[in-house]
DNA sequence: CAGGAAGTGTAAGCTATCTCACAGATCACA
DNA sequence: TGTGATCTGTGAGATAGCTTACACTTCCTG
């Protein structure tokens, strides 16, 4: 039992949780395993718990009339997901499957509803949690609308190196492999434009691309160019320190 | 004082409240006039506080780099809007207009945030607004991916009418009215292509548009074409009691 | 109730993006 | 370490939707 103890832990949500409630947490809920790509859950599957992700990684998607998929979110440790439970009683919206081998703590939702109750800190928390995604998605709904494919493309690159980017002398690396074909599901677009997209802004030396991985040469530069408010972090000069993290983040 | 108290009762999250509760958000809140046209807040302004439509109606709205209006949201009498302002400190994201004459409660944020420590039944009716706005708002983004002007439009006029929709012997009539640039903007496209597509609507007899009020004559059969899943009052046969109206609503 | 402002209808190009098709590169697992 | 599966690169052709342009209608306000 003491094994995910940290976990919850380390997770936001539950950090200023007492012993006893984090105890509460854990009796209730239960670890499972995915193997690369099982699903977690179904859409029009009844929505009753939340899932912490462990380790691994996990995606939403959903798949449109003509059968094309949507991506919507990459999970990562340490995030929460299918927190719609919460507020009870629907149905997902959405498949979540796992993309590498993955660990995960479901938790029902009713746990965390009372916990709600007795710990306004936790109220606060979730409430926060569901600004916070709603804000990212109202962000991405702006970079879709009335953008060509390559500024959003150029959006999307942003917002992985902001997830996923490291410097490194070159520029920010995104350290995570995305297929082509990802990229062009996140966007709303094909995958043959998004490789066509890809090797223009290479030939422009906005980005590199090494082994599969990403590297955004002018970072600066490609926000700008699409009016892209960037982190403070990103402002610091991107080759000062060899190798700096902006977030955890593993390929 | 009293004159707005019944406003908050009327509004979903502080029905329960206590009649010290209600005071408490009344002392520290304040009532104020725009006029059609004018600017609630803007992009950048700091994010302090809450507002509570008490009549008229609010549009929220981004601009794109190109200075192209998108359209993220209509706010009609009743609803909260601004209420990312209750998570703290962050800058407003985007212009909030009056498109009529409107009064307007403003409640700072701490205040709520106050109530919700105090009171779990806020916390969690928080949320779960936060929770239902995201959930639109990612509703939407999938109406978006890969979809073509026409569906788009099609989702957006089913969504309308289960917003303003009233039953009549002819179908539903989408019961506000929104120029077809509004449309546009809303779904990413040109006031132009937006006009020949309710034309081609209209020559195939899904629609009928009258004094510029749209009644979707088969409003099952376009639900049924983009895979919308109509709200269970939608199943009724629609031209049961002559007029009956989903959620209330003004021209 | 007049006159300007705002909204609507229509059409001719133009262009970004999708579709389809195929070849070569790279990966992942046996 | 081979080999089927997945990913990438590229091009030709089709097309949805944007742009531009203009005439007509309806609304709103003084």
């Amino acid at each position: 039992m003491d094994k995910n103890f940290w976990f919850l832990k380390n997770c936001d949500l539950f950090e200023r949780l007492s012993e006893d409630q984090i105890a509460q947490v854990e009796r209730n809920a239960s670890v499972k395993q995915f193997a690369r790509g099982n699903m977690v859950y179904l859409p029009t599957e009844t929505s009753d718990s939340v899932y912490l992700l462990l380790n691994g990684r996990i995606k939403l998607y959903h798949i449109t009339g003509e059968g094309k998929q949507a991506l919507l979110a990459l999970i990562e440790p340490g995030e929460l997901f299918g927190e719609l439970a919460i507020l009870g009683g629907g149905e997902r919206e959405e498949y979540a499957e796992a993309m590498l081998k993955s660990t995960i703590l479901r938790i029902p939702g009713v746990v965390i509803q009372d916990l709600m109750h007795q710990h306004p800190e936790v109220s606060l928390g979730v409430t926060k949690l569901m600004g916070l995604r709603r804000q990212r998605v109202e962000q991405r709904l702006k970079s879709l609308l009335f953008r060509s494919n390559r500024d959003r493309l150029t959006h999307l690159l942003l917002e992985l190196a902001e997830k996923y980017g490291r410097f490194t002398p070159e520029g920010v690396l995104i350290n995570i492999k995305l297929s082509h074909q990802e990229l062009a599901s996140i966007i709303g677009s094909t995958r043959e434009t998004v490789t066509v997209l890809l090797g223009e802004l290479q030939d422009e030396r906005s980005i590199d691309i090494q082994k599969r991985h990403i590297i955004l040469r002018k970072a600066r530069y490609l926000a700008h160019s699409i009016d892209f408010k960037l982190t403070p972090a990103f402002q610091s000069k991107p080759d000062q320190s060899g190798e700096f993290v902006l977030r955890g983040a593993e390929a």
